[in-house]
DNA sequence: TTAATTTCTGAAATCGATAACATGTCAACA
DNA sequence: TGTTGACATGTTATCGATTTCAGAAATTAA
């Protein structure tokens, strides 16, 4: 590859002259100016950004971490990040920490390194008292998290609304009996899910029983089994929020084969209006997540704190979610 | 951040020798290598990778492009890929062409610019002839992407075979009537596993009908469209090959609320052995591609061909694939 | 004891760019 | 006419590492 300073040679300038019209400074002869950009053609030269880099110390890189990538919701939330930063001529490094807390430490290592600009982290493997020392090396934000004082922006969306909106449909729909699914993570989003089903029986008086709550509901094999726990119930429940499209489908493909009718024997709330929703019979009724919007806000926050240099202070977006009702209700 | 200058000012020894302590050189006196690294871990030091890429060009990076991220498919891929390289150390950038040339063009510019050490290319946006003359900046592969001639390993699994294995499974079936479902790209892989459908219609001297063939085969709703089409038929096939869950979740979900039973009316296999496949009622017969073991094999041929500073030489692998039997047929 | 190695160390060049600073024109203006 | 400022360009330092080369010290061989 050329180099600066092959192209200043041919064309008896500095290198520096080239480096100016690289970057659109002023002052630069027109003649100059042209012949420079016309030998750059020619050689198809592009500069080095590793040089920019180690000189500048910026990178015009974001990282991204996610728990892994194969999961459609942070599929779809790395889908809108690296979109949203493309338009910003911003790549973005996408890192699975694959559940490992060092994984994540040595991401946090790329910003010290100044090998990114700056990290959203979309999911949180250490303790934040961990992550905090890194801030002062550049913009941190976290994007489906939640940490009750971190000062830095967080972008999610309200998960109490969400799951007090979800169960209250079902009060709506002559439901009493309603049950919940939560897994064993003891993250503020679970915890604000469940104020929301809690606050939608309160308001109206519905009771709420320690055998309507089903723990450890993450895939569709936990549906399975929730189901038949459910079975085996004296006082069954008539609905569940689930809080996962997953274990909804899971329950209701185990109901269906026991011979129940959905919805009229058991009503069936998921959560993230993944694709299985409707691939499921009968369809899903679910929250929408915009998990799209969810990355591009992040990514713009964070590249705008970027360019301006400017430090990120606490800020808790949270975007509006949707009940989208289809025949599991 | 701490620079290598500050080590050797702190140890009053040149960055020469730091740089062999930092390396592993020998020659370096074993009381300056103690101090040298106990200096190093108080300061939390480590060494810039720019810098080091810049002098040395290495990035100790792998690069990866598919269309898409936000596919089950491209995710597990890309999964594997993002897995293996960790074990060697090394990181995976991953790139989304949102099936735009010059997105995939720009990825090149990454290795031409020695940003990246080496390319797989998960999807091929360009003709190859494009990107033939970068395989002079480093090694390139395909993965689940496939060219009659272009002279680097491509790491795929047999469609033809995986075609023929599925249409043979229903024809011991007792089919006679059989169908087939392509999507609209005139790729190798299209090809093949037509040239597989065919194969095992013929084997069994079987006819092969033109309104028996479905095209623009690609999601759910095209499968609600083809069951419509289906139906509308005079002598209709009794089962499908649809090359794609989502297309065969599609026709099984328009068909059962048609009234259909499955498989007795219609057996259909689909493609890829998605979770899909679990949550579709009946579950879904079909082909299990070794997508993980697709991306190890990649990144492990491509870092070792770096490692080695060995040129890559046509080479096409071809994992097996399984038909997974459920109750679609 | 001298010559030849082996071990250890550092100065300076290098990778490819940008930034700071210096200098030289040339026109405008008092 | 001398001063000022805009324009144009180049020299040198710098980012943070590795590599090359050269020389000194210690060890071994002759």
């Amino acid at each position: 590859m050329a180099s600066i300073d092959e192209i200043a040679k041919l064309c008896n300038v500095s290198k520096t002259t080239v480096s100016r019209v690289l970057n659109n400074h002023p002052y630069v002869s027109k003649e100059k100016r042209e012949q420079i950009l016309k030998v750059i053609k020619e050689l198809d030269y592009t500069p080095s950004s590793l040089a920019r880099s180690l000189r500048t110390s910026k990178t015009h890189t974001i990282a991204v971490s996610v728990p892994s990538i194969d999961h459609p919701f942070f599929a779809q939330l790395i889908k809108g990040i690296s979109h949203e930063a493309l338009t910003y001529s911003y790549k973005s490094l996408i890192f699975q920490t694959f559940y490992n807390q060092a994984v994540e430490l040595e991401l946090m290592e790329l910003l010290r390194n100044k090998e990114v600009d700056g990290i959203i982290l979309g999911a949180l493997e250490n303790e934040w008292e961990l992550i905090e020392p890194f801030l002062k090396y550049g913009p941190i934000l976290l994007c489906n998290e939640y940490h009750p004082s971190a000062d830095i922006p967080i972008i999610g969306y309200d998960e109490f609304e969400a799951a007090s909106k979800a169960v209250s449909y079902l009060i709506e729909k002559g439901h009493q009996k309603i049950g919940f699914c939560y897994d064993h993570s003891y993250s503020e989003a679970q915890r604000q899910r469940k104020a929301g089903y809690r606050k939608a029986l309160l308001a109206h008086k519905l009771p709420h029983k320690k055998e309507w709550l089903f723990g450890k509901a993450f895939d569709i094999e936990d549906g399975f089994r929730i189901f038949n726990e459910i079975y085996k119930l004296k006082e069954k429940p008539t609905a569940l929020f689930t809080g996962s499209d997953q274990v909804a489908a899971g329950i209701i493909k185990k109901a269906v084969s026991s011979g129940y009718k959905i919805p009229e024997d058991l009503a069936v709330i998921g959560y993230d209006n993944q694709l299985i929703c409707q691939v499921s019979a009968p369809a899903i009724t679910t929250i929408d997540i915009p998990i799209m919007e969810l990355g591009q806000q992040a990514a713009r926050i964070l590249i705008q704190s970027i360019k301006q240099q400017a430090e990120l202070k606490r800020e808790v977006v949270r975007l509006a979610t949707k009940l989208i009702i289809r025949e599991s209700t």
